[in-house]
DNA sequence: TTGAAAGCGCTAACAA
DNA sequence: TTGTTAGCGCTTTCAA
């Protein structure tokens, strides 16, 4: 293993200019960095992050606490932001009861991460403590957000005179959201309610679904853009007009929302993920981060409309 | 931060002797070994891992790469195994072609780590070399084990007479199952292959757009046990019989499937992820680990039966 | 069974 | 702008 100082050797330079230098800091001439880096690339120099944490204080690394593996886009979002940042990611899966338990108990991170982001993880007042004891700054992201997006969509099918709404859940995902249309002011048909897997043929299937227990809701609330894009070939094939007969809004998928031209809330959980980093990198380096978490909002096209007469 | 020479001062012995102790290491007397584990809890004592990298040369940490986050159960249980033993996981999400491109363009790894896991990331032979290049053990998990888990329910459904056999997929899984259907012999209608979510709800709901489509297939598999729960209640409250008129076979879901009796083929993802990260460690300790991946196995419960007559 | 001492490979003062 | 010099907090010989 190359090691600094055989980069320095080679580069004829000392091994604190070849740290400088690969690090960006000041304090060195634009030549030898321009040098340096050369040659450890071409030495293919690997800096050994122990060392360079032990002598510089930093970790380098971010423990990222889930509760599942379920929302692969929070963490996949996190996971890129720290990566691009220089961060490692420490994943710590919080699954089941005893290992939380466990983990809280043992506190496994001390002296090893920079930060910790807790993600979809609602922390009971006395893990939050036993975060904050270690001492680094802790950041987390609980599913609010969702709640905001539901509002949103529900708040513009409301507005257009939408009454008979149908939602359909994708992935294992929590009830609460009943509750919440119902705080909304929406009735709630248990037939109304459908899972679906977070595909286009998930969201066709649900449309047969709806189709088979007439009457047919006035608008549809997904929480996949697939689904939402299969509810909308599916109706389409049917012979339905789409926002003339039905509705459709999805809470995710902006993409996908975007290339098809259906209403949906945008900025939502990757984005979520890539703020939560913004804002624990920030505290890291002593700043205030001011801004709020990415807004979700409503991008309206095509795929809603007034509420149908019947 | 109490550093190891604090407990060691705290505790009237040499650091030596407080690392050999912590670590279990022989030539410590059990009373010094007692003591000092006591003295270290008091104190709130965490090693400092870089330093114990640095020194000895490990660094307790295992890169694991995914090519997403959608294969929970494995992710899940790689990360318990790997916790259990002592390592911290790094992830590393896989997901867009850009990223993974840099990925093994710069291959982060670089000393960071002991050893790589790649679960159901299918790597290309150029990343397999580069992987290989950081000369750390590499030990990778490939979708193939689902396979034999549809092969192995197949043969069984077959060898009971059945022919017309629905499958329900959950969550986002590859399509090629039909393929793999049809290679096994199986006539494949459309509108057999379901999509669900791998909820009790996403089972019901699929029996019942089964039910809107006579004829019934005389089996089911699906890949999610909570969806065989709930294909198995709905059939029943239609006044169906398991397995007199339908048979249900899961391909996950062990715990469930055998608390309710349903036929299921055990050892899955979170097992194989155990003994992916059991492969891995054996290698770190230079040995040779022998052990097939957990069978996949069949085991037969009361939800399957003979093709009914009709 | 224990301790002393020498690093591991970096970063951060401090000098030059 | 660059180099020299101390460590960072452990593990690991080697001696006692």
């Amino acid at each position: 293993m190359t090691s600094m100082s055989d980069v320095a050797r080679a580069a004829g330079v000392s091994a604190a200019t070849v740290s400088r230098a690969l690090r960006g800091e000041p304090g060195v001439s634009e030549a030898t960095r321009r040098y340096v880096t050369e040659v450890a690339k071409k030495m293919r120099y690997a800096i050994a992050r122990d060392a360079s944490s032990l002598a510089g204080g930093r970790r380098y690394a971010i423990a990222v606490l889930t509760a599942d593996v379920a929302r692969g886009d929070l963490l996949a979002g996190a996971e890129g932001a720290l990566r691009q940042a220089g961060y490692d990611v420490l994943l710590y899966v919080l699954k089941d009861a005893e290992g939380r338990r466990r983990f809280f108990e043992e506190l496994p991170l001390g002296r090893r991460v920079d930060g910790v982001l807790a993600l979809s993880v609602h922390l009971t007042d006395s893990e939050d403590a036993a975060l904050r004891s270690l001492d680094v700054p802790v950041v987390s992201v609980r599913d609010e957000d969702l709640r905001e997006a539901l509002r949103l969509a529900v708040g513009h099918l409301m507005g257009l005179g939408h009454r008979d709404v149908a939602l359909v859940l994708a992935g294992d995902i929590d009830e609460f959201y009943d509750e919440l249309l119902v705080a909304e002011g929406l009735l709630v048909r248990p037939e109304w309610t459908l899972w679906s897997s977070s595909t286009v043929a998930g969201g066709e299937q649900v449309v047969d679904a709806l189709l088979d227990a007439e009457p047919l809701p006035t608008a549809v609330i997904t929480t996949s853009g697939e689904v939402a894009l299969g509810v909308f070939l599916r109706l389409r094939r049917d012979g339905r007009d789409v926002p003339g007969d039905v509705s459709i809004v999805s809470l995710e998928g902006p993409d996908l929302a975007r290339a098809v031209g259906i209403t949906a809330v945008e900025g939502a959980w990757r984005e979520r993920g890539e703020h939560a980093v913004d804002v624990l990198l920030a505290t890291l380096r002593g700043e205030e981060h001011e801004t709020k978490p990415p807004t979700v909002h409503l991008a309206v096209r095509d795929s809603t409309g007034p509420r149908p007469e019947r």
